[in-house]
DNA sequence: CGGCGGATCGAAAGCGATTCCGCCGGCGCC
DNA sequence: GGCGCCGGCGGAATCGCTTTCGATCCGCCG
């Protein structure tokens, strides 16, 4: 196979100096018309493809932007790689990825690797909250959805959206309500239990009194089957009329888990998830829950990582409440008007 | 901020050539104990870290993996991406990731970017045929569950699993059955049909006759439903008695509509997949599959791109049939015995 | 008409590593 | 004892590009 061609080559082909090349290469610098078109066409004739790693050695840049997920599998997360590469493919930039198994130590060695290899930026979702971190950061890295280190974070609203679906679980007249949260140990987690639960309280003050119970769990499947059944194996009446998972993966574990005690959603029951994975839409019946807007998000985050200088600035996009067949009136209303055996 | 060591601080520090830095570094060549020594010690006092683009424009070789698949948002992919990532991470390799969104311009234009970054090689999984690549591969490419180009194949063997989808809904007693088939124009879509298929004839041969009927569709949720609301809004005794997916997706749909026309899965209508995708175990009911061994078609991906020579002959691995609660034997049977009204 | 500033371009100096080439010293062998 | 060979090392070239540094040439002002 023939050797690639080089600047050098490009350069004699046009009678010109590789600097010549470089600056109509790079379209910045003045360069005469007429050289310009020389330069071009013996670019076409001979193929030449310029050399990413050389250029990156010499500017110490490229043009690729890291992404640290704490797991690919997980659908959310997906979502969120795919519309960051498509995000990053707008800017001519490309991804790399890795994915941290949920392991801290993997986490941050992902990012020392990327910092190895010049990238650009790094976007990190975190699993941990980064503080073992010792590399001086020399490009700019932001967290997405989950805060990593000091660096800016770009997230839902998580407040504004569980304030939603207070709301909506509210209005439909629920008022013994479970929730299923995160991980205290997360963000995300963290503040869509507290402004979940504020809003109940604000209702309890202002309305009706709720009752409001509140488990603990991770974000998977298995957390939300779990505890669904310990809520849901009590008698009727002192069972919650809705559970309000903190994602859509405890959520669909829960309609498993009523389904297998056969508990009707959302006529004895209703569940709200959060994310909208695109399973969410999938499962029977289909999920009521927040979309996080993920291109938004991932739009948001790579702009930041790309802007100069890099933004430095937390940022938030609201969620949406979407209203599928999971969630529905509170089927106590019925028990009162029939007498209230409690 | 300090600039970086290079080699030369560390020669210095050392007291020797960078030659010989660069020497003990790659470990191959003789050098004496004693310089060894100075040499490590050297790096562990100044912090050196390599430059790995340095190392790359001079050998033009990197240690990065590039995979290209047709949409990371598919849990198939996604699985698939999480294993190669890890399988590529055990041989001290990074991954960088495209998807094409299922459009083969991208998916070439990937694997071009690919080559102008010199990855190590580059593993796709093809969403088109890859016939029109014109860059010469300067480094290894390998097709990996479905063919691209001329490239060697990893690939689970869809005759085998399909097959044992085949004997398992025939030795259940089915007899009218559905095949939901995956685009024609991948080899996987193909193989699994034709199998499938093949071994019902034998099976029409040699004793009871099957009524065999195919429907054509993509792999994903959408077309598994849309296709069997078709086949199953029949009067009962022109339905199916079994539906086999090309896909777990497929699967999914068609137990969705299946549950649209409250048509009991599995005691009137058994459904198939073919994946084990992790969602296969959370429908209810759950799905009976065929496992594609993610991890290990992703290790021996891996194991042949990086051989020396990379590997060229096509690989196969076998799938293994899960069965669960969504295939279950033919309600015929007791139809038989009180008449068959057809 | 001389000088001056800006536009334009060529030449060369790196970026940080690998690797080839050649020198040096020690050993074995004739 | 001399010669050749080889292990071990230092120095320099090299990978392909960007970018600085002058040099040149032009127009324009005084």
């Amino acid at each position: 196979m023939a050797r690639m061609p080089t600047v050098k080559d490009v350069a004699e082909h046009a009678g010109v100096s590789v600097g010549t090349v470089s600056r109509v290469l790079s379209g910045e610098a003045a360069v005469k018309p007429v050289l310009r078109e020389k330069v071009n066409n013996a670019i076409s004739a001979l193929g030449y493809r310029p050399n990413v790693t050389a250029r990156a050695l010499r500017t110490s840049r490229t043009d690729v932007i890291g992404l640290v997920v704490p797991d690919i599998t997980n659908p959310f997360f997906a979502q969120l790689a795919a519309s960051i590469e498509r995000a990053a493919l707008e800017c001519g930039h490309s991804l790399m990825l890795a994915s941290s198994h949920n392991d801290s130590e993997a986490e941050q060695s992902h990012v020392s690797a990327f910092l190895d290899r010049a990238v650009r930026g790094i976007i990190v979702v975190a699993s941990s909250d980064g503080s073992g971190l010792d590399l001086p950061a020399s490009v700019p890295v932001i967290s997405l959805d989950r805060r990593f280190g000091t660096f800016p974070l770009v997230s839902t609203n998580h407040a504004q959206a569980a304030t939603l679906i207070a709301d909506h679980l509210y209005g439909l007249g629920h008022r013994r309500i479970a929730y299923i949260a995160g991980p205290t140990d997360t963000e995300a987690g963290r503040m869509r239990k507290e402004a979940f639960v504020s809003r109940m309280d604000g209702f309890a003050k202002t309305g009706e009194a709720v009752e409001l119970e509140i488990a603990y769990g991770r974000f998977d499947y298995e957390s939300g089957e779990r505890i669904a059944r310990n809520l849901l194996s009590r008698p009727a009446q002192d069972r919650p009329t809705a559970i309000a998972a903190a994602s859509d993966q405890q959520a669909i574990g829960a309609l498993r888990a009523a389904r297998d005690l056969k508990i009707d959603v959302p006529r004895k029951l209703s569940v709200t998830g959060f994310d909208d994975i695109s399973l969410a839409n999938l499962v029977v019946p289909r999920l009521t829950t927040i979309r996080q807007p993920a291109d938004m998000l991932a739009r948001r985050a790579v702009s930041l990582l790309l802007a100069e200088p890099p933004g430095t600035a937390d940022e938030t996009v609201d969620g949406s409440l979407i209203v599928r067949g999971s969630s529905g009136p509170c089927p106590q209303a019925k028990a009162d008007i029939t007498g209230h055996t409690n």
